[in-house]
DNA sequence: CCGGATCCGGGTTGATACTG
DNA sequence: CAGTATCAACCCGGATCCGG
């Protein structure tokens, strides 16, 4: 991208997070933590792979992404410290965009592991004394679920399955999302597809007490 | 913009505000209130025209501001409130600028009521209780100042020539910077060509007790 | 002068094909 | 798997023009 040349914070930032694709890319970094080549293309369903090549490159200039190469020989990518600090960036657009997730445009790309973006946005560990509690998120329409676990005060998501959950979630992701958000109770997310098996009280437990929108 | 197509809350974000040139858009329109079209192309140095048009026109479509006539029949743009909600992305992306901001390229443009932004980010009314002080920052190469209000723990900053400033600071805008962001004392930034009139206390008064970077 | 609209050249993006 | 190469379509920047 050009540069805009403007002596000001969000100029410069803009100047190196502000191109296309750039900060969905950090979101995939920041959600799967160090991932391949074809994951990223996986994960950010649309993008051209010369862009990709491209924008890993810029980023890798800024100093925001590293590569390194696995045992396999395949390249691997991900986020130096200075990267990981965009997550307040992130988090603030994520919060923003909240009123415009209601409903899923048909031909809207879904992958399972974007819940854990408003994971970290809604739900806190409101128990940290109770032994921990695991949640498995199931989107419909991607195989790859989102577990997520809350112990001791602190609540960590990550794409996967959980061994043994407390409580399971499927469904489409826009009834997931509003019962994570806590627009909707489990019960009416029934009606609008949401199965939940196990123990309903573990979203209790972790929902923030002032519920966002 | 093209839309990305992906059912996630950053993805929806960045379809409405991702476009070249739209933050910086809203950071004037944060910074200066409700603004004539020239004033916009005044504090944009570098945007085209027509693109600046288009821009106006896709943000009120968004709801994000409102177009308005002047008495004297002159278009007025403001943000509405869901636009002005779009001030934490920009103070996220302005905080995580602030390594960016040590030097000044040649040919970066500079307009002093930029400096708004960092003084909301990093400035705050330490001591409540005292009477109101007022600053006034003046960039070189810009004629229009910024005033700095404190009282009752609050701070304000606006474009405009103060009343009576109990300090002044002008100088290269990355010395006044600098100082604001509490890397530099303000008798060592004197070096780097800043001038200080008035009463030094008041930076006691405004400056974070957790200086950043 | 204000508030744009129009036009054009060049750079960026997107889709697909191809390669080590 | 991990990208390059190619090319068309679109977007951006700069200049010009135009009605109040």
């Amino acid at each position: 991208m050009r540069s805009y040349r403007q002596y000001c914070g969000l100029a410069r930032a803009l100047d190196v997070v502000g191109d296309r694709w750039t900060l969905l890319i950090i979101r995939e970094l920041l959600i799967r933590g160090s991932s391949r080549y074809t994951d990223l293309r996986d994960g950010l369903p649309g993008i051209a792979t010369n862009l990709l090549a491209d924008r890993l490159n810029e980023l890798e200039q800024a100093g925001l992404i590293q590569r390194s190469v696995a045992s396999a020989g395949a390249a691997l990518y991900e986020l130096t410290p200075r990267g990981k600090e965009l997550e307040d960036v992130i988090a603030a657009l994520g919060r923003w965009a909240a009123p415009l997730m209601g409903r899923r445009s048909r031909g809207d790309a879904v992958r399972g592991h974007w819940l854990a973006l408003p994971v970290q946005l809604y739900l806190a560990d409101g128990a940290p004394n109770e032994p921990p509690v695991t949640l498995e998120l199931r989107a419909t329409g991607d195989s790859e679920p989102v577990t997520v676990e809350a112990a001791n005060g602190a609540v960590r998501a990550r794409p996967g399955r959980a061994t043994l959950p407390d409580l399971v979630l499927a469904g489409p992701p826009e009834a997931i999302m509003s019962v994570l958000m806590g627009r909707v109770e489990i019960g009416a997310a029934r009606r609008a597809g949401l199965q939940a098996t196990g123990e309903p009280a573990v979203l209790q437990r972790l929902q923030r007490r002032a519920p966002n929108q």
